[in-house]
RNA sequence: GGGCGCUUAGCUCAGUUGGUUAGAGCAGCUGAUUUACACUCAGCAGGUCGGGGGUUCGAGUCCCUCAGCGCCCACCA
C-alpha cells in the first residue's frame, strides 16, 4: 500500500449524505476527462465496447436503465484494471420508427413527388389530417426532431452515471455514418456478396416498404376456413380445397397435394378450373403438402404466405400478382396470356368490383360471389392461426412483387453458424437463440426499405436509348465522394440533366435497412479507416437485450464476416427484460411501461443501478422499489462507516500492510483477500451480480463486526503497534471495499474516495492482494469467525434479557475446542471490548458452548 | 412441431464441481437508544427446495418423467 494510494484523510463531512452527490460528480467528471479515452491506446492495452445505439425515436423506460447498468459496470472494472477502455455512445437515429414518431409528432407525411418548400415549418400542433410534405422537407424535420430527442436520452444516461466518452458519440444518420454504410456496401457489392433482384418479397402495406425476416413477427389471430370446389378441367367433378384466403382466389396458379396422398395421386398433371374467374391451373404434387390439413389439398396464390413463394419457385409457376404496394388489387387482363380465363368477359365484369379495392373489402365480396354460385361448400370454419406481421406493423404482411437488395445470408450460412461459436456468450445458453436463428434463415437479408429517412443506396442505373434501365450494371461512385444521394446527386460522368432520360441514368430510390447501418456500429464508433478502428476492433464487448440478437447481432456478425473474417466482438453479455412489479412483460399496449426518470429522482442513481446490477446476466428482472431503497441504503452506509474509519485515521499517518500484526487483524486481510481473488474472477466472468452479492455481505459484516470490534483499539495512542494495526487494516479494507463497489456505486464510491484521493476512485488501480500482507493462511476466517460467534451469542443474550447492546457482561464462559479457544484468546481485548465484558473464561471441549452472565448491577 | 430458461421462506433471489442441522435481503415479530449511521443496531420466527421415480453411504445440486410459467425458432392451405 502506497501513500499515494492512501494518502491522509481530509475534508470528511460531518454530515454526508447522499443528496446532490449526482450533480456534483457529473461535472467533476465533466471537468477531469475521467472517462477520456486514450487516443494513442493500441489493441493490447483498449477493452472496447459496442455500446447498442438505442432507437432515440421511443420512449424512455425503464430497461434502459437495466441495461445499460450493465455495461457500465463491465467498463468500470476494466477501466480500473488498467485498461484503455474505448466506451462510446451512438444513437439509431435513422428508419421507420424516426419517419413515424415525426409523422404523428408534427402531423405529416412523406410524399417524394412534391417539391422541396423551402424555409417550411412544421405546424405546432399536429393536425387531424396529416399535411403532404417533399421528401427533403421531411427528412429535415427528421434530422430536427432526433436532435431534440437525443438530447433527452443523453441527459439520462448521464444521469445515470454512466461512464461514456462523450466525444465518441455517434449517430446512425450522420455523414460519418452513412460514409460508412455507403461504403461497406460498395465494398459487397464489389466482391458479390449482394445481389439485386426482382423477387417476392415480405411487404408491408402501410408503411409501403419490404421487411426482412429478421424483422418478423407472428401474432393469432382469427380466421376462416373456407371450402371451395374447382371444377374439374376434362372430367366430371369438382376438387374441394380449404383457404382462409379466398380473396387471392384470382391469383391463384395451382393446386398442391402431397406426392403419397392416395386421394390425389391420380390427378397430379390434370386441371382444374378457378371458380369464378375460369382460369385453368393444374393439380400439382409437392412434399410440403400436409394431406392432415384441410382437406389435403391446397391452393397455391401468388402470393398468400412464404409457403407459396416456395411452391411457386419449386414448380416454376406464373406469377398473377393481385395485390399491390398499397394493399389494394391491382388491374388484371383476363385475355392476356398469363391469366388465360375461359370466359374472359365474366371475370372481368366481376373483378371490376375488385379492383382497387383493399384485402378485406375483397374477401367479403368474394365469399358472398362463391356463396352465389355454389361454390363455397357449408359454413366458414373459424380458427386462430399465427399470421405474419412487420413487427412494427398493423396490418398483416402481404408478399409482393418487386426489386430489392439482397445480402447472401444463405450460402454462408455454416460459416456464420461458426461465427456465433467464436463469441463467448453470457449467459452461455443465449448460444442458442444465435444458432436457432441462423439455422432457420430462409430467405437471404433483404436490406432494401422503400422508405425516405435512412441512407441512401450509392447507386444509379444507366438507361439504354429507349429509357430502359439496365440495373445489371450498377454505376457507383468513388469512394472519396461518400456519403452520396443518388435521388438528388448525378453519378460520375452524367450530368443531372440526364436523369431519368434515355440514355441517361436513374438513382436507386431506396434506402438502406435501419439494420444495415447499425451492424455496422463497430466500423463507425471505430471510425473505419482511421488508426483508431485497428485499436478498437474486434470488440471485447457486445452488450444488448436478447430480443434482437437476430437482428443486430446478427447483422454485425454477418458484416464483420464479409468484411474482415473474423468475428465482431469476442463477448456478447445479454440483459434480461425488466418486467413490472407483478412479473409482466412491459408494453405500450398494456400500458405498463415505467419511466425512469421519477425512480432516478426518488431513489438516486446508485440504487438503480444497484436494482439494475443484482439482475444477472439474461435473467428477466422486475422493477423492484424494495430493491431500490436497499442500494440507496447501501450507498448512505457507506458514507458513513468511511466517515467513521477516516475519523479513525485521522492525526498522523496511516500505517502500512506492513504493520498489521494482530492475529484478528491478520484474518480480516485474509478474507479481504479471497474477496478480492474472488470478486475479480467474477467480474472477469462478466457475473457482476455475484461479485456485488459477495463484496456487499462483506462490507456489512465488516460495518457490524470488524468495525465494532476494533473501533476501542483504533482510538489508542499512535505509536501502539496494536492500534496501528488496526489503523492500517481499517484503512486497507476500506479501500478496497470502496473500489469493489465503484463500478456499481460509482456516485457514493467517488465521494468518499475523494475524502482521502487526490485521483478519482474510477481511475484507481482495481485492488489486488499485493496490497494485503503477504502470507499463506490454511484457514481465512479462523479468527475472525469464532470471535464473531462469540459476539454474537453475547449479543442475543442481551437481546433476550432486553437489555442493551451496551449492557456488561460480568463473565463469558466459552468451551470449545481448542483451536477455537486460541482464536478468541487472540482477539479477547477486542472481544471484551465490543461485548462488555468484564472476565473471559474458556474451557477446552468438543463442541462449542457460550454462556453469557449479565451484569446483575 | 423443435429448442432454451425458470419453479427454493409471505415477497425478491443466492446456493460454484453432490458432503455436516438449506442461506441472504425485504416484509413480519421482539427489543435496544443519543460519542459513524433511525436511510440505525441486536435478536426471533418463517422452507417436506413444483410433483413422481431413479443413481448414490449421501441429492436443492446428477439422470428419467410429469406439470405449470416465460421465451426463442419453425413452410401456420
Amino acid at each position: 500500500m502506497s501513500d499515494a494510494l492512501h494518502p491522509r484523510p481530509r475534508r470528511v463531512p460531518d454530515k454526508p449524505t447522499v443528496d446532490g452527490l449526482e450533480a456534483t460528480w457529473l461535472v467533476r467528471w465533466d471537468e477531469n476527462a475521467t472517462y477520456q479515452f486514450n487516443r494513442a491506446a493500441t489493441r493490447d492495452t483498449v477493452y472496447s465496447i459496442d455500446t447498442p445505439p438505442p432507437t432515440v425515436s421511443g420512449e424512455l423506460h425503464i430497461g434502459h436503465i437495466f441495461s445499460y447498468t450493465h455495461p457500465d459496470v463491465i467498463a468500470r472494472f476494466w477501466r480500473m484494471r488498467g485498461e484503455d477502455v474505448f466506451y462510446p455512445m451512438g444513437w439509431d437515429d435513422n428508419g421507420l420508427p424516426t419517419e413515424r414518431r415525426v409523422e404523428n409528432y408534427f402531423g405529416v407525411r412523406c410524399d417524394p413527388s412534391l417539391p422541396y418548400e423551402e424555409g417550411f415549418t412544421a405546424p405546432d400542433k399536429a393536425a387531424a389530417q396529416k399535411i403532404s410534405v417533399s421528401r427533403k422537407n421531411f427528412v429535415e424535420l427528421c434530422h430536427f426532431l432526433t436532435i431534440e430527442d437525443e438530447k433527452i436520452f443523453k441527459n439520462l444516461w448521464r444521469h445515470l452515471g454512466i461512464s461514456i466518452d462523450w466525444s465518441l458519440e455517434y449517430s446512425t444518420i450522420s455523414k460519418l455514418a452513412q460514409s460508412i454504410s455507403q461504403r461497406a456496401f460498395l465494398e459487397m457489392l464489389e466482391r458479390s456478396e449482394v445481389y439485386s433482384t426482382v423477387a417476392p418479397t415480405l411487404w408491408d402495406i402501410d408503411f409501403r416498404t419490404a421487411v426482412s425476416q429478421a424483422e418478423l413477427e407472428d401474432r393469432e389471430r382469427p380466421g376462416n376456413y373456407h371450402r371451395v370446389a374447382f371444377a374439374r378441367a376434362d372430367a366430371e367433378g369438382v376438387i374441394e380445397i380449404e383457404t382462409t384466403r379466398p380473396e387471392l382466389l384470382a391469383s391463384c396458379v395451382a393446386l398442391v397435394a402431397h406426392p403419397d396422398d392416395e386421394r390425389y395421386r391420380a390427378l397430379f398433371g390434370t386441371n382444374v378450373v378457378t371458380p369464378l374467374f375460369g382460369v385453368d391451373v393444374p393439380i400439382l404434387a409437392h412434399e410440403l403438402a400436409d394431406p392432415e390439413k384441410g382437406s389435403g389439398i391446397a391452393m397455391i396464390c401468388t402470393f398468400g404466405d412464404t409457403t407459396d413463394v416456395v411452391w411457386w419457385r419449386e414448380l416454376s409457376l406464373p406469377t398473377r400478382a393481385l395485390i399491390g404496394r398499397d394493399g389494394r388489387f391491382l388491374p388484371v387482363d383476363f385475355g392476356s396470356a398469363n391469366w388465360p380465363s375461359r370466359d374472359v368477359e365474366v371475370a372481368t365484369k366481376f373483378y371490376a368490383q375488385l379492383e382497387g379495392r383493399t384485402i378485406n373489402q375483397v374477401r367479403a365480396t368474394v365469399v358472398d360471389a362463391l356463396r352465389e354460385s355454389g361454390a363455397l361448400i357449408g359454413d366458414l370454419r373459424p380458427i386462430t392461426h399465427p399470421v405474419k406481421f412487420y413487427e412494427k406493423g398493423e396490418r398483416p404482411l402481404e408478399i409482393v412483387t418487386s426489386r430489392q437488395w439482397f445480402v447472401k445470408t444463405l450460402e454462408h450460412r455454416d460459416e456464420l453458424l461458426a461465427r456465433g461459436d467464436e463469441i463467448a456468450w453470457h449467459p452461455s445458453f443465449m448460444k442458442h437463440r444465435y444458432r436457432s436463428w441462423v439455422e432457420g434463415l430462409n430467405v437471404d437479408w433483404n436490406i432494401s426499405r422503400q422508405r425516405f429517412f435512412g441512407v441512401p443506396f450509392p447507386v444509379w442505373y444507366p438507361t439504354d436509348a429507349n429509357g430502359e434501365v439496365n440495373f445489371d450494371a450498377p454505376i457507383v461512385p468513388a469512394l472519396s465522394a461518400l456519403p452520396v444521394d443518388p435521388s438528388s446527386e448525378a453519378p460520375p460522368g452524367f450530368d443531372e440533366s440526364a436523369r431519368n432520360r434515355p440514355n441517361g441514368f436513374v438513382g436507386d430510390p431506396d434506402v438502406l435497412d435501419t439494420w444495415a447501418t447499425s451492424s455496422l456500429s463497430p466500423q463507425i464508433a471505430g471510425r473505419w479507416g482511421t488508426e483508431l478502428f485497428d485499436a478498437v476492433f474486434p470488440m471485447d464487448l457486445r452488450p444488448q437485450a436478447h430480443e434482437i440478437i437476430r437482428t443486430w447481432l446478427f447483422s454485425t456478425v454477418v458484416r464483420s464476416h464479409f468484411q474482415f473474417h473474423a468475428v465482431p466482438f469476442t463477448n456478447a453479455l445479454i440483459s434480461g427484460w425488466v418486467l413490472d412489479p407483478d412479473r409482466k412483460k412491459m408494453s405500450k399496449s398494456v400500458g405498463n411501461v415505467v419511466t425512469p426518470l421519477p425512480l432516478l429522482e426518488q431513489h438516486g442513481a446508485d440504487a438503480l443501478r444497484y436494482w439494475a446490477a443484482s439482475g444477472r446476466p439474461g435473467t428477466d428482472t422486475a422493477i423492484d422499489e424494495a430493491q431500490m431503497k436497499i442500494g440507496r441504503r447501501l450507498a448512505i452506509k457507506m458514507l458513513n462507516a468511511s466517515k467513521f474509519v477516516l475519523g479513525r485515521l485521522e492525526g498522523s499517518p496511516i500505517p502500512g500492510p506492513s504493520e498489521i500484526t494482530t492475529a484478528l487483524d491478520l484474518d480480516l486481510t485474509s478474507l479481504l483477500a479471497q474477496l478480492i481473488t474472488e470478486s475479480t474472477a467474477l467480474f472477469e466472468q462478466y457475473d457482476y451480480a455475484r461479485s456485488l452479492e459477495r463484496t456487499e455481505a462483506f462490507f456489512w459484516s465488516f460495518c457490524d463486526n470488524y468495525v465494532e470490534l476494533v473501533k476501542i483499539r483504533a482510538y489508542g495512542e499512535s505509536d501502539d503497534l496494536s492500534t496501528r494495526s488496526a489503523r492500517a487494516t481499517l484503512a486497507v479494507a476500506l479501500s478496497v471495499l470502496q473500489r469493489l463497489l465503484a463500478p456499481i456505486l460509482p456516485f457514493v464510491t467517488a465521494e468518499v474516495w475523494d475524502w482521502w484521493h487526490e485521483d478519482s476512485v474510477h481511475v484507481a488501480p482495481w485492488p489486488t492482494i499485493d496490497e494485503l500482507p503477504t502470507r499463506d493462511v490454511p484457514e481465512p476466517g479462523a479468527v475472525y469467525g469464532p470471535i464473531c460467534d462469540v459476539l454474537e451469542a453475547i449479543r442475543r443474550e442481551k437481546s433476550t434479557q432486553k437489555v442493551s447492546q451496551r449492557a456488561a457482561v460480568s463473565i463469558c464462559a466459552v468451551s470449545a475446542p481448542k483451536e477455537f479457544i486460541a482464536a478468541i484468546r487472540s482477539g479477547e481485548v477486542d472481544l471484551k471490548a465490543a461485548g462488555g465484558v468484564v472476565e473471559l473464561t474458556t474451557t477446552e471441549a468438543g463442541d462449542v458452548t457460550v454462556v453469557v452472565t449479565l451484569d446483575a448491577s
